[in-house]
DNA sequence: GTGCACCTATCAGGTGTCTG
DNA sequence: CAGACACCTGATAGGTGCAC
């Protein structure tokens, strides 16, 4: 089981992570959408009005909205970036491998825009659609724009290590629960020193810039040997509930 | 395509520190 | 105190993306 968990949390960060590198503002639009109907599925809303719709199909959901929102206003009909935008976003995947299996798939399926209603429908494939609920599950509603801004692949994944983190955490820098082996860094800054620098240093000062909450580092030594931190959670209360916009 | 600036991962050499 | 090891700083090669 705790073989499993690591590797979900690795595909969940990997697709939260391209999104904040490789989407365009459209595109970010639509996976913010998504997470905010995977919230409400989670809440038990029901989503009744013609516009919003969440339909089980039998391999994922299908989601029915407005091409209005995601687009900047309501003055905004450029129906033609809406348009590249479910294309693009068709076309760029998440690629999920363990030993027992290796899947590709797109973050959504055939979009369509019935033309004259404004109303876009698209397909969510299942492990995509559970990424997203299991996203909203450990965290709340603005956050996904907070991690979206981080430049460090790695601010991303201390924030979630620390995300509801109240006490000291110990990690290991080796070993199977060890940060190189969560971050899918072996064979990358083996001295200790460089993983420090722009691993460690690097997502914690992106953290203490803008993240609600983040950390301290204790390193610990096992003799001269630096073999994990302890760190100790660090909460901002003032960014806990930002203005956000998109 | 080409040149340029920037960025990242890695390494070398000097410095610090622990232990016998 | 000396040797061995670990740490830190800065340099560098190679890659990437951007403007022209």
């Amino acid at each position: 089981m705790s073989e499993n968990l690591p590797n979900k949390a690795v595909f969940q960060s990997y697709i939260w992570t391209c999104a904040k590198y490789d989407f365009s503002p459209y595109e970010k639009r639509i996976i913010y959408r998504l997470i905010e109907f995977a919230q409400q599925w989670l809440e038990g809303i029901k989503i009744k009005d013609h516009m919003h719709k969440i339909e089980p199909s039998g391999c994922g959901v299908n989601i029915t909205m407005p091409v209005a929102s995601i687009l900047r206003d309501e003055d905004d009909h450029n129906y033609a970036k809406a348009k590249a935008a479910f294309t693009s976003l068709s076309k760029k995947g998440a690629e999920y491998e363990d030993d027992k299996i290796w899947f590709y798939t797109a973050i959504i399926e055939h979009p369509k825009i019935e033309k004259g209603t404004g109303i876009a429908t698209f397909h969510v494939y299942d492990p995509i659609w559970r990424a997203a609920l299991d996203f909203t599950k450990g965290f709340k509603k603005y956050e996904l724009i907070t991690a979206m801004k981080f430049k460090s692949v790695y601010a991303m994944r201390f924030y979630e290590l620390m995300s509801g983190q109240a006490k000291p955490l110990f990690v290991p820098l080796e070993g199977p629960d060890g940060l190189r082996e969560r971050f899918c860094l072996q064979g990358k800054y083996e001295r200790v020193n460089d993983f420090k620098r722009y691993v460690i240093d690097a997502a914690k000062k992106e953290l203490d810039e803008s993240s609600p909450y983040s950390f301290v580092a204790k390193e610990e030594k096992e003799g001269k040997k630096v073999i994990g931190w302890t760190l100790f959670p660090v909460f901002f209360e003032d960014r806990e509930d930002p203005a956000l916009q998109e």
